[in-house]
DNA sequence: CCTCTTATGTGCATATTTGCACATTATGAT
DNA sequence: ATCATAATGTGCAAATATGCACATAAGAGG
């Protein structure tokens, strides 16, 4: 048996469908597809059966997937000890936050980074939850929150001011309607999705988006309103303000780190220089308050 | 990581050269190097290095080769508890005995086997140790015993007569002189080593082998004398036997099978196919006697 | 029941891994 | 030191796995 294949049945276990386990393995749903049926093949069993639309793992299938959980975690364990090479500015270097940031401000500091330090592999993923940390798929997380996990190492490196966006046409339209106003629903931040809840009326939203990305494409469109971070709303010329900054709306910029990274020079070279390069260009983060 | 990997660090550990875990694990030594090399390179650290034309593994290669034991563990006991399909004669079928055996009398039966049964994935292990069965690397065991292990289901088939064999001039030349013969060391049966201590002064011989088929080539030699199964001495034209066979060196042919696979219909179905086949063919198997 | 969305299955192209053959290096025996 | 053998490294071809695009199936909502 390749025993990577238990990789393909834990992943269909947690996520029910062959489809969001491609997403989460970063495969193709095919590529699922048929490691499941190889391997059912080569064991002369069935490990998963559709039940309404999900998939649930037979009685081989949980058997399999116990010893998966297992065997995952031995090698996050195993992972977590090992001590790269002498070299400390050499390996993996793994980052996660979200994409708005991302793809925006923060990429020219990760690219600087990277230039700075060929022999790092450095790898991005988008990703909103500190599980990411937990589970060590990441060295590094940077987080938009006012109430970072308590189980890593963060360091609060800034305060972020939020308020209401909308199109510069919806806005203008809707100023004084406040009872009118659409609300987007958001899913990508906590907070957001709280104040959100506190603002809005209704529960079920007609436009719903997990991504600030899509929530800033959703509003251009003249969708409707959400909060989103000043630096963020601010950067769109197409947006514009539904109200001012307050307080409570603010947002602590973290960087993070698991426990364990902190012996690792490579992670804490990253860590220092992006909470370096972050202050630094406050201005782009802060916003015009 | 591509969990896989981990069973390459431990045929490596195993076996101290990348040829031989190659050979181990089926596959071409190249596959075998690249694999490791993939695999440092990933993790940011070395693995195994070489001392004196062997591998040994490095402390992380060691905490490797610890993760991957206890997931080839794991692995081995999941995969004894999975019932595969409904069809009975479908799936992998893996047969441990003597090369000696294997590659002659036996292969002939495994081969008719086989043919009969095509859905079954055959597979013959070279091996003399029932570790095999214990470690669920196979699930039918033939060997020759006086003393089967008593946690497996064990059939005996038949006796077979056993004596001492060298090469019709090497028995020529020493037919008298019994204190002069030379006694090859061997290490493929527990009873022919013990047996050979007993009629040996030396104890550390000059000539060793650890397969039946090995000692042969060495008798035929002219090297010495060693204790042989008459079913494979007398089938060679160019031994002889030294003296005639007596009681006391009679093996047990067994066919032994673990205890969890006796639900198991297609390690059942050819439990009996060889038993019976072996039966029908008694006459090859006690020699003259 | 219909429509839309999501999930899965499959053919073919592409990418990756492995096998093979051969060159190079290392080791052991003389 | 030399030679033979065994082990390793590497270029290229072959085999296998995966991605991609599209067709089909299933599920959810109206």
């Amino acid at each position: 048996m390749n025993w990577d294949d238990l990789k393909i049945v834990l992943a269909v276990s947690r996520c029910g469908t062959m489809s969001a386990a491609a997403q989460q393995l970063k495969v193709q749903h095919s590529t699922v597809s048929r490691r499941i049926k190889a391997l059912e093949k080569q064991l002369g069993t069935n490990i998963i059966r559709r039940m309404q639309g999900r998939y649930e793992l037979t009685k081989a299938g949980n058997k399999l997937k116990d010893t998966a959980l297992r065997i995952e975690s031995e090698i996050i364990s195993v992972d977590g000890t090992l001590s790269r090479k002498d070299d400390p500015l050499f390996g993996p270097l793994r980052v996660t936050t979200i994409n708005s940031m991302a793809s925006t401000i923060l990429m020219p500091m990760f690219s600087a980074f990277s230039k700075l330090h060929p022999q790092i592999n450095f790898h991005i993923m988008v990703s909103n939850s500190t599980t990411s940390l937990a589970n060590r798929e990441a060295d590094i997380a940077i987080r938009l929150s006012n109430k970072p996990p308590e189980t890593v190492i963060g360091k609060h490196v800034l305060t972020v001011s939020s308020t209401v966006y909308g199109s510069s046409d919806y806005i203008n339209k809707y100023r004084g309607n406040k009872d009118d106003l659409n609300w987007l629903g958001v899913s990508c931040c906590g907070f957001h999705k709280a104040w959100t809840k506190e603002s809005s009326d209704v529960h079920n939203h007609q436009f719903n988006c997990d991504d600030a990305l899509l929530t800033v494409a959703a509003l251009r469109e003249g969708l409707g309103v959400s909060y989103l971070p000043c630096f963020i709303g601010d950067a769109d010329p197409a947006l514009r303000r539904y109200c001012e900054p307050e307080k409570r709306f603010d947002l602590g910029l973290w960087v993070l780190m698991h426990p364990e990274s902190k012996s690792n020079i490579r992670v804490l070279a990253f860590r220092d220089y992006i909470i370096d390069a972050i202050k630094e260009q406050k201005q782009l983060f802060v916003g015009i308050v």
